[in-house]
DNA sequence: CTGTTAGCGCTTTCAT
DNA sequence: ATGAAAGCGCTAACAG
């Protein structure tokens, strides 16, 4: 308690507040030095709750996020960790039920006064997302995504991190290139279908409807979307996700077709799981951390009223090379 | 605000909050009548903050956990969480980074009071962890692990799980089985071994050194105590977890030999991953999400004064079985 | 059955 | 430079 510590320092507690929250304050370096003292003596820490009370803040945001175990969302969530307790806030997760309608959640919480701030991390954009988004009384920011008219979103450059991807496959001499795509009505899986495109096309190759193949974020979609490029004969794909390589790995080893011997293999997203496989991905890793940091750094400044900056297009990190591609060496 | 809904049904604040608050309250019909439609047309909700300084109760609940990507703490979170919402609490992440002390973390947020108890899965027990939650001032519960003179541990039935996996390869005739232990000296890695040995015994078979070596918990190590294993030539492997095994995996499949014909293996835990590497693992799968919702369930009941029941040891789900074991029928 | 009163722990004018 | 006083929104005695 705050009154504890002023009494050991022998001032009024206004005095100890004014010392102890590093106000501009003007108090004598004797009692300031007294007051700190007896904090440190006392371990006093001040309470949040009643802090909160009083300035109409509570220094903590809070995250919904539609799956925990998906390490693009973990990474996420770690870097927003990080960021909010630099900056003195806790982070408080929600973890948004398949079921659940995403802000729903949100706005029990959000009526609370639980939370300064929303870090909205959605699956899916919808029109009750947005009705949603709208209602929230406190600023808020969306990642993993760009919405028109959200006042900041902390986005992947899909689109760069695809032309990364197919320019190494280009590179080692690949012409018939696939790609196993996300959702094609997504965000996400839209960006990363025209830096597709538009990497082939830079090479001044044509795109073939049937090197196209929607597969998804699952593994069976990943196994089935294979399956369907394979009558194609691609010597090589893009994956839009781990996941949907790894199920890319399984059709191919069925079909008996070796990786990278008969066809080389790149996804985008780096994660534990482009070691697990075998052979181990080729992947394009995405700053997913950093994305987690500048989104919570952006809804600080937001709550802060410090205006946040335009959207944040996040750059790939880079290529990680592993062992499923190499060079075409076949005759095509 | 109380006072609107207060004022536009023309009570007391005191009384609506008796009425909102579902008090054992004596309160006219009509009254409450009219205190409930107001509170429905100004949408009111509390303010969790004035509500938890007026009770000195947050109605919130901190969860540390070491790791973010690993299924195990994901699916434990998402446990905690629908627990914790259940029970009208709020769950409150606090990713400890590698290098932080467990507890050191906590301890911050356990001074300023935003919590009413605390999660604790951590990823070792050391004596620092032991002192640091011996200075929690609010109600604690261990998930992961049992830890002597805590109130209340919720953990994985290991040695049960392993006592299944080793079963199983047993049925199939099995005789020679080696372990890819967690790490030796930690709770889990221990409760494995045992599980691994007592099974062996009931099945009257001696346990030889040479079958069992530590790979601790990822890949490399999973494929460099699988190399170690080899020269023993055993015919099937019980994996202590997902992520050995698929390092287990890599080294079988670079000394050629064939999973499951040449020899068969089944890791601890069930998640995503055993189905993206190849051939896919028969597992056991563990309650990893029931077990962050019995912990919570029993800090909630700590925190609500009802004392907690005993250590909840939970016993492993079942056997998934998929591909990577079958039959002995070689000459062993 | 309902209103009055006090106070949770803190910060911030406003006085002095 | 420091203290006094008020109040954030809510709940729980205590009165009536």
């Amino acid at each position: 308690m705050l009154a504890d510590v002023a009494r050991e320092a022998g001032v009024d507690p206004s005095t100890a507040s004014r010392v102890l929250r590093g106000t501009v304050a003007r108090v004598s370096p004797e009692t300031r030095k007294r007051i700190e003292e007896a904090a440190q003596r006392l371990a006093y820490h001040a309470n949040a709750t009643a802090r909160a009370l009083r300035l109409a803040r509570t220094e903590a945001i809070g995250m919904v996020v539609p799956q925990l175990d998906n390490p693009v969302f973990s990474t996420t969530i770690g870097g927003a960790q990080r960021a909010a307790e630099e900056a003195g806030y806790a982070l408080l997760i929600v973890h948004q039920e398949p079921g659940a309608s995403t802000a729903d959640l949100a706005r029990r919480l959000d009526a609370s006064r639980r939370v300064d701030g929303w870090l909205i991390a959605a699956a899916d954009e919808d029109a009750a997302l947005r009705d949603a988004l709208a209602t929230l009384a406190v600023p808020y920011v969306v990642l993993n995504r760009q919405m028109q008219g959200v006042p900041f979103c902390a986005a992947l450059d899909n689109a760069a991190a695809a032309r990364m991807a197919v320019e190494h496959l280009l590179s080692l001499g690949h012409r018939r290139i696939g790609h196993l795509a996300g959702r094609l009505q997504g965000y996400n899986g839209m960006g990363r279908l025209l830096g597709y495109q538009q990497a082939l096309q830079a090479a001044g190759l044509a795109t073939h409807p049937e090197l196209v193949a929607e597969a998804g974020y699952t593994v069976g979609g990943g196994a089935e979307g294979m399956r369907r490029l394979l009558p194609a004969r691609p010597t090589a794909i893009f994956a839009a996700t781990l996941v949907a390589a790894a199920g890319a790995l399984r059709s191919l080893h069925e079909a008996g077709w070796g990786v990278p011997h008969d066809i080389s293999l790149i996804a985008m997203h780096d994660g534990p799981v482009a070691e697990l496989v075998h052979p181990p991905l080729t992947t394009v890793r995405m700053p997913t951390s950093r994305m987690g940091q500048v989104a919570t750094e952006a809804l600080i400044a937001l709550i802060e009223g410090r205006g946040a900056e335009r959207p944040a297009i996040l750059a790939p990190e880079g290529l990680i090379l592993r062992a499923s591609t190499a060079p075409w060496t076949g005759n095509d």
